[in-house]
DNA sequence: ATATAATAGTTGCCTATGTTAACTAATCAA
DNA sequence: TTGATTAGTTAACATAGGCAACTATTATAT
């Protein structure tokens, strides 16, 4: 088997691992943020998730958030619209061009992550840290990987 | 800094990591799929994923897919009813404890994942065609202690 | 300069997806 | 035999998220 070869061959085994790991994963993170979230601060995952990119890379747009999110931008726009009705986040035009909206995390949405984190994070904990150091280090290099890999895909627009 | 406080750095590194990446991994390829199968075959992305795990794993159950899946029991019955009217899968009782229901792709049901494969893996290898042999390995380990640390979780009901 | 196209955001409408609670049928345990 | 469990289903409900269509603003082309 030649080096190209064998790389296809690993991409298909890396395909494999995925559906089998990706889905339920998810599934399962996002039942637990729900019932999480949902119960003791009255907002869904989707808030969280926007909330959460908000509050840790600065003020982003709708449109930032759809690309980096991969969810489309009506999907962003009526989270971020409840967010902002229920006071934890702040909009504000851009003086330039006035099409842009700015979005930031409000003392309260800040207060609020600082809450959730708290709670959620024993959930994640429990998950991840029965894992090795070995274990945690592959982990995080893969996501990195493709957190990176996503990263082109946005701006490729693909 | 010693090796107890080291590690629960690592988690949070990780947690972290986390949210930056599987959410958005997931939406980006769930969309793919829902384009691909949904357009072109008739089924929606569970259906898919349902289909996907009894063509894999041989023979199931609704509970275990649930189990495995993390998708309520509910949600799993109605997307095999739906696979099973459409001819994609056959249901055979237990002529023993005639409770239970084992689940089996029909060939109809294997011929449509043959198709799907040949278009949907054209989308998931380019995304990871273009890492490099070592990112694959990273990657693909990352997939397995992630997917041992599931099993864990849906085989301890937690 | 003005008409046209593109972009940011929003809204209406619709489907997909999944949840909990309540139910049937079969099996197990006391 | 009676009560508790387990597999699977059904019903009712919530909501997430997509597409298409709209407004407002800015960029481009003629």
């Amino acid at each position: 088997m030649n080096a190209q070869e064998t790389h296809s061959q690993d991409v298909q085994t890396v395909i494999g691992g995925f559906w089998k790991t990706i889905p339920p994963l998810w599934h399962y993170t996002r039942a637990a943020i729900h019932r999480t979230v949902s119960e003791d601060f009255g907002i869904t995952a989707t808030h969280y998730h926007v909330l959460r990119r908000i509050k840790e890379s600065g003020p982003k747009t709708v449109s930032e958030l759809s690309e980096c999110m991969f969810i489309s931008r009506p999907g962003i726009s009526r989270a971020v619209d409840d967010l902002a009705n229920e006071g934890l986040i702040e909009r504000e035009r851009d003086a330039k061009d006035r099409r842009v909206v700015y979005l930031t995390a409000s003392p309260a949405g800040e207060a609020l992550m600082e809450k959730i984190y708290a709670k959620n994070n024993l959930f994640m904990q429990n998950f991840f840290s029965s894992l090795s150091e070995t274990q945690l280090a592959t982990v995080r290099e893969a996501f990195e990987i493709m957190q990176n890999r996503l990263d082109q895909c946005s701006s490729a627009g693909s």
